[in-house]
Order: structure tokens, then sequence, then C-alpha cells
DNA sequence: CTAAATTAAATTGTGTGCAATTTAATTATA
DNA sequence: TATAATTAAATTGCACACAATTTAATTTAG
């Protein structure tokens, strides 16, 4: 009789991975619908708060997300008046994302989420830092595919 | 000046499981197509191919999922021959969900799955188990949350 | 210098994910 | 026991994700 263990959902790491993620996007919606923003729409706004001013490619590297994804929510974005979108006078293939005052306002409403979310965990602090320092690697794992370095 | 930091990309926890948990299932992506499943289609047939039969709801509970994404979902499996739906008989809300004999030979394309993808996995061995510990930590606390225990 | 190759976004089409509502069946209660 | 409450799926509508293709701009090579 063949073993099948290695397909087992209990023998997964991927299952986990992608549950938790879920379960945890779940826990931000009650706070990001006080500022009608979806969580993708959120970490773009993240993204943007720090850097200002970016294009679409490089901005999908840092979110891993592609333009059939960003094209859409930019222009949901761009709609509710928290970013500018405009191509670039030097190279008009790039779009140049910029925030808007009314984005930067924002901010103000989005900084306490971070610690309303931590509240909700149960994680001790080194067991984050476990938890973050093992998906980086996995992350950069994946980014350095096929490179030359 | 106000300090922002607790709204960058890096010091979230949340993004880096969200980037990873995606990242991952890309990898699954060129063996899945082999067997011409999904991601979710593929756990979604581990639960099944463990159980042999099982209604909506708990392979909801299971995989975390909703009869929203799930009842498209079981229909297309249904729809390739893997899988059978029926209604109980002594209770005609609940939808059970059986594995057909071509679901069951599916099993026998899927099972070195695991492995090919095990093998793009740079982590150590410690470091998957911490991993796997920490992810179900927080999916655990989630499932209990407002329970009585 | 110009055609070919490359690049960046946008578009198209499919498949989730999920909140909210609806439908149908069962259970609990007045 | 008729009705109200509950439960399980299905449905509806919206927002991603992402592969594949298209469009338009820029670079590269011959």
């Amino acid at each position: 009789m063949k073993n099948y263990d290695a397909l087992k959902l209990e023998n997964q790491i991927c299952f986990p991975l992608y549950a938790c993620s879920r379960e945890i996007i779940k826990q931000y919606k009650p706070f990001l619908d006080k500022i009608d923003l979806t969580y993708t729409q959120y970490i773009t706004m993240m993204v943007l708060w720090e850097k200002k001013s970016i294009n679409v490619k490089t901005l999908g590297q840092i979110l891993y997300l592609d333009s059939g994804t960003l094209t859409p929510l930019l222009k949901k974005l761009e709609g509710k008046g928290y970013i500018a979108r405009q191509r670039s006078t030097s190279d008009e293939r790039n779009l140049i994302v910029t925030v808007t005052e009314s984005g930067e306002a924002l901010k103000e409403s989005a900084v306490s989420i971070p610690a309303e979310i931590g509240k909700c965990s149960n994680l001790e602090p080194e067991e984050a830092v476990q938890l973050y320092r093992i998906l980086y690697k996995m992350l950069n794992d994946r980014h350095l595919e096929g490179e030359i370095l």
C-alpha cells in the first residue's frame, strides 16, 4: 500500500501560510472599512506614504503585484482622490503615481491601525521575529532565483 | 514631527505573509497545470483524498473558505469528473461531496508534487518546523476567538 | 537611420475570496 | 402544531490575482 502522507493537508507548509494570510487580512477589514480601503489598497498606500512618488513597475516589484492587479486598483485610489497618476515626461511608458494631499491626510487616520492589529495577535515577540525572518528569507530566495548574483 | 514608522511596509508582519503565500502558490502552478488543478482545487482534493466524503460546511471549516468560494469551485471539480455532489438524504440542507474513481486516480499524479515543491525551498528543516508551529498557533488563536473553551 | 527587440502599462479572461442576501430545509418554541 | 428561528448552500456583486495578449514608447542592432 503506497504512502500518500505527503498529500495530507496537515503536512503542507503552504496551506497554513495561505490560510493565515487570509485570516489576518480579514482582521484588518473593520479598521480598513473605516477609511474606505481594501487591504491591497492599504499596502499600496503604505508604499506611497513612504516613497511619495513611484512608477507602477517599481511599485509592483515592492508589492509582488503586476499591472493587471495594480492598474485597476490605482484607478480606484485615484477615484477616491488619494493618488494622482501621470505619465513620465522623460519616458512616457512609465506611469508615475504620487500621493495627493488627501492621500497624505489619510495617513493620519491609518496610523493607529498597526497597533490595533497587534493587539489581536497572541504571538510572543520572539515568535514574531522568527516568523518575519523566515518569511523574508523565503521571499528573497524567490526574488534572487535565476539572477546572476 | 510625528512618527509613522508603524505604517512602513517593512514593519508589517502581514505583508510578507501575504506575499509569501502568493509566491509559493505560484511555484505550484507548473506542477498543478499538468493535472489541470488550481491551487485551491488542489487543497480541496487533498481534503477529499483523505476524507473520501465530506459536506461543504465541514470542508469550508477545514480550508477556511465559505460556500461563496466553494460552490463554484466544487462545480468545476465536478465538471472535471473528480468529485460528485449530492444532497444528504437525512438532511437535504447538506451537500455531500465525494471523490470519484477518476478523482482517486488523480492522487497518483499528484503524489510527487510535495517533494518537487520541497526542492524549491531553501528553508532549514528547523525553520520549516518553526514556521509551521507559528502559523498554526496564529490560525488556532483565530479559530478559538469568541468560543467558550 | 530604421527595423527589430525590448520595455511598461493596459487589457482580457478566468478563478478565486468574501460580505451580504436569498432560498430551502430543519429545529425550536409559543 | 403552526410559526419563528436557525442552518446550509447557493447566489450576487465587488475586488483582487495573474497568465496571456495588446498597445505604445524607447532602445538596440544592422
